[in-house]
DNA sequence: GCGATGACTGCAATCGAGTGCACTCTGCAT
DNA sequence: ATGCAGAGTGCACTCGATTGCAGTCATCGC
């Protein structure tokens, strides 16, 4: 009968030598250190008795857990899910895992959850958290771990960062918009507060500047935060505010809200209105109409975070780097030409 | 300055105590062993230094690690995220982490992540992976670690679950078709290798009975996974063979499926046919036509799986129990009376 | 034939917290 | 005065893997 628990000391006895010895044998980079035919016998009782290391004391012994902390600010985003898997995926490349938590975008609950995971002694954070300059950030960065961010450029120190090239995004829904006739375009700006919200209002300000149309301050509004209802709400007071034809939403979720506005007061989009979205989550192609939006590579930029911070853990490099993804625009159905 | 990392035996220093004096003054269950006057100075150098206890070098010693695994067999499905939130809330309330990892519904997969989570000696399992029998599951069992398994019920060994009332959400269905004068019911099925597939085609075969109805073979279509790819697939083939008026879909992520089949064939729902799903996941209230389903209580279900676990990890019972939640009909306007 | 080199291997300490056991010391009963 | 209970502390070991150091042995060179 196999025992609850094989520990090294057992493959050890089993081979006949000592643990140090069998530790040896077992690593990868130790091998060397050992007879050949001492390693051969090792690995064969450690397979035999299907011997697995325990974590725990590794860690306490070596410092390291080959674990990397994801914070995520809402599961139930559908944005994130598709980042995570290509972090965790390329992570578990290179035998590492990710500890995912959710910090529901509350500062209470991050502190809590970095707690937990400092405790734990992960060696590399990936945070999808979006405060544009936060403690949590600046904490990890004084104790020297390695961050990398997604989807958002911090403010303050030099982190690393992968983000979708906002800039592009906006200027071809722009682009876009001015080639199907709009000129009086409107938008539903993020919170100046995220990174996101920031870069996407400069860049439609800027996109509007190349085509010469102006953008008044009450076809702006800003949402407080990006959710439906915000967007609701924001283009609700567009509507009342202005007789934009067109109006760009900083992402996907306010403009799902801003459809719901429309359906609300009655008008038609895109007959009355033009929506256009930005990420591309899941089910915006079935949105009645079905929403024209930028395509970001989700999956692309977990991989490519992730890539990143083992860089960084596996020493090959100290240097911060920033990775902009490339983006699609895809034409759907929320986006038509003007009315007359 | 403060140290890098600040240990008991510093605390204990810094207190003129041992460190097993320290280590008996913090911990809650054995602080009556300390002097109280010893105590409060252990507790106020451990304060003041910042102590945080090593959670690494406690799991060594104490077995424990206040951890619990949540396997997911898709994150970017949209029904697990409420649910891993219920679970990490319940959690925190304890101080338990919930260590999240995604297994694609791929046995290797599951397989690795199941030995990581071992090596990290995690104290317990949530399992929303879906097969009704798998070697995950019996190896946890026979190692007698505690188990919670959420929307699926194990077939062979006692397990705790916690699952939706499937059987009440059919009928439901169901009844309201019969109700609007459907006669000619039809089903996508769910897969017969799970749980939720196998449990809710028997539900629609009694509640059909139940009104009297029949249900021919021919109206009956096997997904081979719960995707849209297999919901459009098997509704094609419905439209091909049968004259039903209704289609009952055993999740939402078919009847998407279901509902691209039709508009592919230039059918339209609900005129031409009435779909139905389950789960009420995000946006199912956003398609065109906004789906009538079957919602389930997804944060509910996570904590009341959290419950279970802790009970067993908290030593509080040790007998398996089965939570069946309940579920309420949401009438959107993918169904209505068959024509004439 | 003797020292030197190098390949293996074992010993023992270490990581940080927790805990059984033994010891000290006070206070009280006999 | 002796014994004893019991509170409070400290010692030393444990958890399991890793690693600096030292020791053993064989081989090689001169």
């Amino acid at each position: 009968m196999q025992q609850l628990k094989v520990t090294l000391r057992d493959v050890a006895a089993h081979a006949g030598v000592h643990p140090a010895t069998a530790s040896r044998a077992l690593s990868e980079a130790t091998r060397h250190q050992v007879n050949a035919e001492t390693a051969r016998r090792v690995v064969a009782a450690a397979l035999e008795l299907g011997y697995e290391p325990d974590l725990t004391a590794r860690t306490l012994r070596t410092g390291r857990t080959a674990t990397a902390a994801v914070l995520i600010p809402d599961l139930t985003n559908p944005l994130f899910p598709p980042i995570v898997r290509g972090i965790e995926d390329t992570l578990a490349e290179r035998d590492f895992t990710a500890l995912i938590a959710n910090t529901d975008n509350d500062t209470e609950r991050e502190r809590r959850v970095l707690r937990a995971m400092r405790a734990r002694n992960v060696d590399g954070f990936i945070l999808l958290t979006a405060h544009r300059n936060d403690e949590t950030l600046a904490a990890l960065i004084r104790d020297q771990i390695p961050v990398v961010t997604v989807n958002r450029t911090a403010s303050g120190p030099d982190v690393s960062s992968v983000s979708p090239d906002d800039n592009a995004g906006i200027s071809a829904v722009v682009d876009h918009l001015v080639k199907l006739g709009h000129t009086r375009i409107a938008t539903v700006a993020g919170p100046r507060t995220l990174s996101t919200g920031r870069a996407r209002y400069k860049a439609i300000t800027a996109g509007l500047r190349r085509h010469g149309l102006p953008l008044p301050t009450e076809r702006v509004v800003f949402a407080r935060a990006f959710s439906e209802a915000e967007g609701r709400r924001c283009m609700t007071e567009l509507l009342a505010n202005t007789d934009a034809t067109a109006v760009v939403a900083a992402n996907d979720t306010l403009a799902v809200g801003c459809l719901d506005a429309l359906r609300d007061s009655g008008r038609s989009c895109p007959k009355d209105m033009s929506v256009t979205g930005f990420n591309d989550i899941l089910f915006m192609d079935k949105l009645s109409p079905p929403l024209t939006t930028v395509r970001i590579p989700h999956t692309e930029m977990g991989v490519e975070a992730a890539r990143i911070l083992l860089d960084q853990l596996l020493g090959r490099t100290t240097a911060t780097k920033h990775a902009v993804l490339p983006i699609n625009l895809i034409v759907r159905e929320s986006t038509a030409a003007p009315r007359r």
